[in-house]
Formats: structure tokens, sequence, C-alpha cells
DNA sequence: ACTAGTTTGAAACATCTGTTTTAATTGGTG
DNA sequence: CACCAATTAAAACAGATGTTTCAAACTAGT
């Protein structure tokens, strides 16, 4: 279990390749022998860190309950708030979520199911609460790309999170990027947004002048 | 230059770590040697090939212009369009876009400052956007704030394409997330979603069953 | 206290990978 | 042709890394 707790934390900073397990074992305090005695190889040893990753974000920060009265509204920001938690937490266990989203972005052979299977209901989820907010005649197609509008706008302030470093000052990174304070933006942007399947003309290429 | 070429296309599917120069030479027609003789190290290789990469993607896909008459729509419009045909497109030189968000995702010390100079005006002109939309009234912060929820969107699509092909049927896929379709509904979405700050009250967390 | 099974530790192994060395080859110039 | 600099080629080198070996240490049951 310390073995699986320090790779975890390593394969999430540095991925698979880059992780070494020379230094799991000294984070771990124990010999290099070890990984290969407990589970096999370098691989396996990552294959159950990820599973291991998946099994307890859910628990952590299980998604909220709500009943016949709860607004779609308010679906929607616990919803956004519960994703940005656990993608933003700044506690000891964040690796877990970066672990995750590494396999998101670059899913290895082996993780590829694993990532299926946390993902899916996750984004059922979503698309039972904007399903509710559309109305039952807003085809299926439309419902997947706003679920992909929510949920890309809470992934981007992890994967890209160098980037908002890079842009935004600290000051105003501290007062206005807080995990509440996105959530109630993406929420309020995305209820409007989709609001209305108008459709929008695509403008005539040759007036472009370059 | 056909190690450069050779060299950024392996770079951008594998990563820096992942890729071995003899890999480059082969794949180059060159011997081992000619990677140290011409770039120093495999680092500079690295740093050019970027450098190469940032270079051919704005002249490739210049943003349009516009005169005062364009609406802010097609302005937006043309901005997401152009933005995910760099992004999304399948010609030859695509590499080249995944190459700069590798960079964006996990800046290299090195690379850092090149994507800062690519990304900052290419960010700015998106703001003049929203600015535009939304009047002068509204603080940067916010203006910061749905920029990035437009840029996400864009970004999830290729970053997270393995999602999208896990998550999406093959039909619908070809049908329903096109570049141009997703173009549409990311401005449509977008424009609508910025279209008020109303404040969004945070639900009492007392009252979550779970 | 003995023993069988389990775990640990140090060293060695085999392979891969970035880099260097050194010699051969090429191509242009007087 | 002779000469020189630039380039290419093959081999070797040095260090890192995943894995294995095997003996020592430990643990639990009797």
């Amino acid at each position: 279990m310390r073995i699986l707790m320090r790779a975890g934390e390593i394969f999430a900073v540095r991925g698979f390749q880059n992780t070494t397990v020379r230094e799991i074992c000294q984070r771990a305090e124990v010999n290099v022998a070890a990984v290969n005695y407990y589970f096999g190889d370098k691989e396996r040893l990552y294959i159950d860190a990820v599973k291991n990753a998946r099994e307890l974000i859910a628990s952590r920060w299980p998604l909220p309950q709500w009943d016949r009265e709860t607004s779609t509204e308010q679906k929607l920001l616990m919803f956004v708030t519960t994703f940005l938690q656990r993608l933003l937490s700044t506690d000891s266990s964040n690796w877990r979520m970066k672990l995750l989203l590494r396999e998101m972005l670059e899913p290895s052979r082996a993780c590829e199911e694993i990532i299926q299977e946390s993902f899916r209901p996750f984004f059922g989820v979503l698309l039972d609460i904007i399903r509710d907010e559309v109305g039952p005649d807003v085809p299926d197609d439309r419902l997947h790309q706003i679920g992909f509008s929510v949920i890309s706008q809470c992934i981007f302030y992890l994967a890209n999170r160098r980037v908002v470093e890079i842009m935004i000052a600290p000051k105003e990174r501290e007062e206005h990027f807080q995990t509440e304070i996105l959530a109630k933006h993406i929420t309020q942007f995305s209820l409007l947004g989709m609001k209305s399947s108008r459709p929008l003309p695509y403008p005539d290429p040759t007036t472009e002048t370059s």
C-alpha cells in the first residue's frame, strides 16, 4: 500500500515513462525489488495505481443527491462544483485526479477501460441535468455537444492550469478563480448557453480579406 | 530541415521523453550523430521543433480580418472557426498544433516563453471580441473567465479527443462533430453564455443529503 | 526452539539511450 | 590533381533503468 500511494503521486506528476521505479522505492522506503515482488512489473503497478485512484475519487467527493424539488440550476451548480472540487482540490489526495486526467489526455491501452467505466456514468448524470433544462425535443447530439461544453470548461482549469498561471496575475487568480467562483461562472454561462438552439449562419468566406 | 520535420512529428505524438534520437534519425534517414552535429543535443532539437511549429501555425491559418461592420457574432464565429481549424485540421501539418498543445498542457522550461508569445496575442483578440459584446462595464476578471470558457471548449476537442471517440458513436461523430458544426455550437453557446452577469446564489450545503 | 513460508536487501544483469570519438567520404577551389 | 573544410558513418562510451538473482532476515504456527 505504501508503494501504491507513492507510485500514484509520482506517476500523477511525471507520467509513466518519466517515473523510475528507483524513485518510487526510495520515496516509499523499500528496496527496488519490492515493486517486482508485489506487482510483477512497473506497468501493473501503474494500472493498480490508476484503479486505486478511480475508486477513491468517487467516494471522496460523491455527487450530491437531489429530489424532485431541486431546480435544474441548483443541480447543475452542484454537479459543476463537485467536478471542480475533484479537479482542483489542493488536499493530499489531489494527485489521484491528476492521474486520471493523464489517462483522459493520453489513454494507455491498459487503462482505457478504467477511464470509460469512471467517466461514462458521470457524464450520464450531466446529460440528465441538461435534458431537464432543454426539454425532450432537443436531439441527443446537441445534448452531447452541450455536455462537452460544460465538461471542457471544468477540465481546462486543471489541464491548462499553467496557461492560467501565465495569463492571469496572482492577485486576480486568488480573488476570481477560486473553485466556488468558477463553479458559479461555469454554471451560469452554460445555463444561458444551452437556452437556445437557434441555428447560426456561417459567414461567406469570400468576404474575408485575409 | 529533414531532421527538424521528422523530429517534430514524433515529438508531437510521443512527447520529449518517449522519443528517441535513434527513431528520429531512422525516419529522417540520417546517422545518429547528425542530431548532435546539427543541433547540439536532443533538447535543442526539441526547442527548435516547437519554435518551428509556432511560426508556421500562424501563417497557415491566420486570423481573418474584419472591419467596423462585422458583427460580434461573426467575429466570434471566425475566431472560433480559425482556432478549431488549427486544432483539428487533419492535413499533414496537424502535428504542429499537437506539439504546441503538449507545451500548453505541460510546459517545458525552455519553451514556456514560446508558448506565451504565441498564446497571449491570440487570447487578446478573443478578449477584444468579448469586450465588444458585453460592454465596457464588465470587469476584466469576468472577461478572462469568459475567454477561458470559449478557449476551453475548443481545446477540449483536441486534448480530449480520445474521450470523445469513446463516448460518441462514429456515425454521430461524423455527422455532428465536424469542425464547422462545432464552431457554430461553441459560438452560439458562448454568445448566450456571456449575455448576463447575474449572480447565482450558492446552495446551502446543509440541504444536501450525501 | 524449530521450521516452512514470506519478505527484504544488495548486487548484478541486460538493455536502452544520449552522446562522443574517430575515421572515411564528399564537394568545392586554386 | 592536391588540399581543405564540411559532412557522414560506424563504433564505442557512459549512464540510467527495469528486472532478476540469491542469500539473509523475518514471521507465524507448532
